[in-house]
DNA sequence: AGACTGTATAGCCTTAGGTTATGGGTCGGG
DNA sequence: CCCGACCCATAACCTAAGGCTATACAGTCT
């Protein structure tokens, strides 16, 4: 079999219908029959059966479509692998954090690092950690910052600082009058939370059912925790978010509170496993590790974790 | 990336050379050389560097390869499991069993089979374990029969009955005058043991090693209960093999004792997971749960293991 | 120097896979 | 009930990928 009959014999079962492959394979219906035709001869058997001049998947079309769909995908990730490795130069850095470094931490280490390595090009970006990990197993990217990272096949990680949440509200908005807020106290204010897309969300989501003892009631539900920020300055609710997101930036017409039991997470460098780091990249990693100690420091971090 | 690229990219970089390529392919060596050329020059960037007229991956090329050979292997699956398809036919069972049922049980079962369902056509082989399973994936056959089937993914199994391990040795040989022989008194005899390739032979090993508390000494490892036996019988030592073999053929010139800690296996039935049965399949399901109980009941079967 | 091995180029041929043009089914709606 | 709107298949044609042989050229090892 080759590619181009799986291409083929793919996008005719999805769409359906011969016309409907053309159409997604942008060629003419006619060669995409005769391709079709062609498969079928060579395999020795037919995959469609033509009734009243339809075509629909017989038995043995149903078994290698389910053969051949994640074949497909693959191939498909192959093709945007091969094009990535086209950007990987010696003296380039592709490295990608999740929002919540993209304000201090991570612009602080890049800058740091450019200083001191002129020679070397650097390629940049803020993705949400799935996101990350994905780039990096398709050599988008060659580093990664992001919280608890997951163990997951062909990536590694290196603990390089660590940080947990608060609770951020409206300065407006009365609280119990203490320095750590009971994480059960939240009941029933109007929460704003993150989605469960993230490692961070399914934490906090956890936490929070554990403290609550039962199912959270989200008023609004966010990607990033930038985003819950900023509503919460615009007084549109309470949010639990990392430490790190809760520190960068402006912070005025907010009060920031430390909440028990305290949760706390991880923040990893991740590579690909099994990849020798070259010396520019350990360079970085230090960086990384020197602004996250600097951040924690300067912004009276500990004062709020510890 | 077209499939003859990756073919060929994969072929020259195994081979280590173009030639050797070529040959690998059956293809002249300007073809081979030409269509790498092809290859590097779509992808944009080269995956050889050509030092001193040879060629040497470089950085890219080994990202690559990394990424395709997995891929490689799953498309050379693909032809094969077409190939498979072909033979599917209504009406038609594909069935395998490993060889300890090959003598009684599966004959048993496909005779009355057969004879119940006379235009059902049959095709059978006796496997190893791991054969059963691969056979089963690559839908070379649509049912097996095996001992204690291993939880694997798109596998399903069926419990339809249950053996265990007893003792064999020659009928000349002085065993302890019981009914019930201690694993520990094995110690010291000449043992024929199975290897560790199949499910049987691990839980064996591992079982004896308890028994003895230490590493278990064969002076005859084999592939097949079978040919265990047979030695056996040529007096060439004592063997622990499953009750099917050891009460299956001829059993003159043997000894068969129980043995304690008495070792549990199952018998199952594995089919393909999420894949509607026929209704000669459960027939065919039927039968061999019937001559798994004859069996067991015509051979003393029940004397031996409980 | 000469034999050997490997790579690349040139020139030629076959065929998979693309095109447009066309004809023959099936079906729902006026 | 026939007409337009789909759908599929075939015919005739074209292009280029990928095969071949022949040949030149670059190292390596006797």
């Amino acid at each position: 079999m080759k590619l181009r009959h799986i291409e083929v014999f793919h996008a005719v079962y999805v769409t359906g219908s011969v016309s409907g492959g053309a159409r997604a394979l942008n060629v003419s219906q006619p060669s995409v029959s005769k391709v079709l035709k062609h498969a079928e001869d060579q395999l020795g058997f037919s995959v469609f059966d033509r009734i009243s001049g339809r075509l629909v998947p017989n038995e043995k079309g149903k078994k290698l479509f389910a053969e051949i769909e994640p074949l497909f995908d693959r191939l498909n990730d192959l093709d945007r692998f091969a094009l990535n490795l086209k950007n990987l130069k010696t003296g380039h850095l592709r490295f990608a954090m999740t929002p919540a470094f993209g304000l201090e931490v991570g612009p602080a280490a890049l800058a740091q690092f450019a200083k001191n390595n002129p020679d070397i090009t650097i390629e940049t970006e803020t993705l949400h950690s799935g996101q990350v990990v994905k780039a990096l197993l398709d050599n988008m990217i060659d580093m990664g910052l992001v919280f608890d990272a997951p163990s997951f096949p062909g990536i590694q990680k290196q603990h390089i600082g660590r940080s947990g949440f608060v609770c951020v509200a409206p300065e407006a908005m009365e609280l119990p009058e203490v320095d750590v807020l009971m994480i059960e106290n939240l009941v029933g204010l109007p929460l704003i939370t993150l989605n469960q897309k993230s490692i961070l969300g399914q934490v906090l989501t956890r936490k929070l059912e554990d403290a609550f003892g039962g199912p959270v009631e989200s008023k609004i539900v966010v990607e990033t925790y930038h985003l819950a920020k900023r509503l919460v300055k615009q007084n549109a609710g309470i949010a639990v978010i990392d430490a790190i997101t809760a520190l960068s930036g402006d912070l005025t017409g907010l009060q920031i509170k430390k909440i028990t039991p305290s949760i706390e997470i991880k923040v990893d460098v991740i590579t690909r496993l099994n990849e020798p780091k070259t010396k520019f990249q350990s360079a970085f990693n230090g960086e990384l590790k020197a602004a996250m100690d600097e951040f924690c420091s300067k912004r009276h971090y500990k004062l709020l974790l510890k």
